[in-house]
DNA sequence: CGGCTTTGACCGGCGC
DNA sequence: GCGCCGGTCAAAGCCG
């Protein structure tokens, strides 16, 4: 087994063993197919438990046989629709366009669904699929946190024994269908005599099944093992990690950072695309942009929508570094790909978004800007040298920008030098006065990417679409100018959680020391963190919502409920309330995802988002600009 | 009519 | 000091 598989692997595990810490009513199971499920989840739905569910789930699990990797089905909730209203022309579509990428990807599988849901409350899950199974034993592992009840299933033909059900309808289906396939071929055609009746054949088959069960056992055992040894090495990377922050960061000095979020990966595509970063991009920068970046296309599982977030201060680069650097990356990669991705045949990504901040000296305005403020990170206690900072984010997409979630208007446009592409310039509009700017570039080199780089802090509750995307920068830009100025003490409470949170992520993601102290030499380097199933941390950078004031239109309090239909509203955009701060241990953050489904939800979709250009695509022309906004935000002050 | 985009002009920083 | 370049301003026009 290679490296990277054996990475990929033991993300899986990680992650399952992750929900299961988080949520204890699950039931882990040495089997083939982990589906975990997020209750109360807005925007994420979980898997249809109806036929095109279940011929998703095939689709799934014929892909599985093929080769070890991690499937990640994600339901993405449109809009907030009743649980009963199944599956609604939306849902189709985004299902369609889940099927699709499963298709291509052959392991990213996003979907919308109906919830299922058994109160009136919506309950949306977040279902995600990771095949253990390579050598067609069909060993699956299949987790799922429904409903406080978990309910989880075998799907090993012997487990057919148990079949169906699992008595709520809620969980229903859709997850028993592959069972209920199973176990009829198992059954064979008995059912008309009776099962009586049976003969050799059928008895055969059965104690098959129970050999086959006993096997099944055995590998869950090892699967166990396993788990149990990664949870071990990824405590010891905490300490590390712990150990690693508490070191003086040698990066006082106002330096240039940059933070990565990347949402799939296209190395090729961001290594020339600098188009869109301000001057302050250096060679160095670029050169580790593309180490970085670069490093996923040597990875299997290079494309996709695998969201991952890396933070790196490009002045604590040393070439010696490099190879402890892109180890993280390729590691990093992977193990998105493994989520998500799958083949790996293909190099060139297609989702990808970059995000990268720059510091920028000399400017009042604090840090992470709009990402702070929306996220609730305290990135001016975080940023004591009041740096200016600048965040780019690089998404592949096709229309003129990208929904971020926040309102902006156009003030100028130019052609800048070595870019025949226009850069635009944009003001956000939400509040008036608001100080925060953004410039929109395409990639010269691939135009399909976009360069959006973000500038100042805004003064204004953020609406949920931009929190999430927002919160995630943010938190990345925190955790670059915490590693980048040391001791985690001078950071507030609120920049903790979510630094600590990212490198959980991270952590979890690798299974591996990839972030060695020694590695970043003390305050500069870079840290990966996977935004995708395995660094669900990443979600808790979703600040904590508080109840926004009605004086903007996204307060919580006015949910706008927008239908299918309701094109101003980002598909992301999720109730808000409920959130609750998130947790600054670590140990806690391990599961942050977990925990807080709707920031894990949030954080996804707003990933997802970006990636998939929904907007952009969209929208042509003017109207591009006009994204409406709309839900509960918090106020970040 | 208000809001937004377009687009040429203007301004300031920076390198030579 | 000059020119280049990035960023911004603001008038004009467009659109819903």
């Amino acid at each position: 087994m290679t490296w990277d598989n054996r990475i990929k692997e033991e993300s899986s595990l990680l992650i399952a063993l992750l929900i299961r810490l988080r949520h204890p009513d699950i039931d882990l199971d040495a089997s083939g197919e982990v589906a975990l499920g997020f209750k109360t989840v807005p925007h994420f739905s979980c898997t249809k438990r109806d036929k095109g569910t279940q011929d998703n789930q095939k689709e799934a699990r014929s892909m599985s046989s093929k080769k070890k990797r991690a499937a990640i089905d994600l339901s993405l909730e449109a809009e907030r629709r009743r649980p009963e209203e199944g599956g609604g022309g939306s849902d189709r579509e985004a299902s369609d366009g889940a099927a699709a990428a499963a298709e291509e990807d052959g392991d990213v599988k996003q979907r919308e669904g109906p919830k299922e849901e058994t109160g009136g409350e919506e309950e949306k899950v977040v279902e995600v699929v990771v095949d253990q199974g390579e050598d067609g034993s069909n060993e699956e592992i299949k987790y799922r946190t429904q409903q406080a009840e978990m309910i989880e299933e075998d799907k090993q033909p012997a487990a057919a024994a148990n079949v169906d059900d699992d008595g709520g309808d809620s969980d229903g289906a859709g997850a028993s269908a592959e069972e209920k396939h199973m176990v009829t071929e198992a059954t064979g055609g008995e059912g008309d005599d009776g099962g009586d009746s049976r003969t050799p054949m059928a008895q055969d088959e059965l104690s098959e099944m129970q050999e086959e069960m006993e096997r099944m056992k055995e590998e869950n055992r090892m699967l166990r093992r396993v788990v149990d040894k990664t949870v071990r090495d990824y405590y010891e990377l905490q300490m590390k990690l712990a150990a690693y922050q508490q070191q003086p960061a040698a990066a006082d000095e106002p330096k240039e950072t940059e933070v990565f979020l990347s949402l799939g990966a296209t190395a090729a595509a961001s290594a020339g695309c600098g188009g869109g970063f301000p001057e302050a991009k250096s060679k160095e920068q670029a050169a580790w942009r593309r180490r970085s970046v670069g490093s996923d296309d040597s990875d299997d599982g290079k494309e996709d929508l695998g969201l991952s977030l890396s933070l790196g201060a490009s002045s604590s680069y040393d070439d010696d570094q490099k190879a402890v650097e892109a180890r993280p990356h390729d590691v990093d990669g992977a193990a998105a790909a493994a989520m998500i991705g799958g083949d790996g045949s293909r190099p060139a990504p297609r989702g990808y978004a970059l995000l990268e901040s720059s510091k920028v000296q000399g400017g009042a305005a604090p840090a992470a800007g709009e990402l702070a403020a929306a996220g609730g990170i305290a990135s001016q206690s975080v940023n004591p040298a009041n740096r200016k900072t600048r965040v780019s984010v690089r998404v592949r997409c096709q229309g003129p920008t990208m929904n971020d979630g926040c309102q902006w208007r156009k003030y100028g446009q130019k052609v800048a030098k070595g870019n025949p592409c226009p850069r635009a310039y944009y003001r956000c509009t939400v509040a008036p006065g608001c100080p925060v700017r953004k410039q929109v570039q395409r990639c010269l080199e691939d135009m399909s990417i976009l360069v959006t780089t973000y500038e100042g802090t805004h003064n204004h509750p953020l609406p949920v679409g931009a929190t999430a995307m927002a919160s995630t920068t943010s938190a990345a830009a925190t955790f670059m100018l915490l590693s980048s100025t040391t001791s985690s003490s001078s950071v507030s409470d609120a920049s903790a959680a979510p630094s600590s949170s990212y490198l959980s992520p991270y952590l979890l993601n690798s299974a591996s020391p990839l972030l060695m102290p020694g590695a970043t030499g003390g305050g500069g380097g870079m840290q990966h963190l996977n935004l995708f199933g395995n660094s669900p941390s990443s979600s808790s950078l979703l600040a904590p919502q508080a109840p926004g004031s009605s004086k903007y239109p996204w307060s919580p309090n006015h949910p706008p409920l927008a239908g299918a239909g309701g094109n101003k509203r980002p598909f992301w955009s999720a109730g808000g309330d409920g959130d609750k701060p998130a947790p600054a241990a670590l140990a806690e953050n391990v599961g942050a995802v977990m925990s807080d489904p709707n920031k894990f939800s949030a954080a996804i979709a707003a990933a997802i988002n970006n990636f998939m250009g929904k907007d952009g695509e969209s929208s042509s022309g003017k109207s591009s600009s006009k994204w409406g906004v709309v839900e509960s935000l918090p106020p970040h002050e």
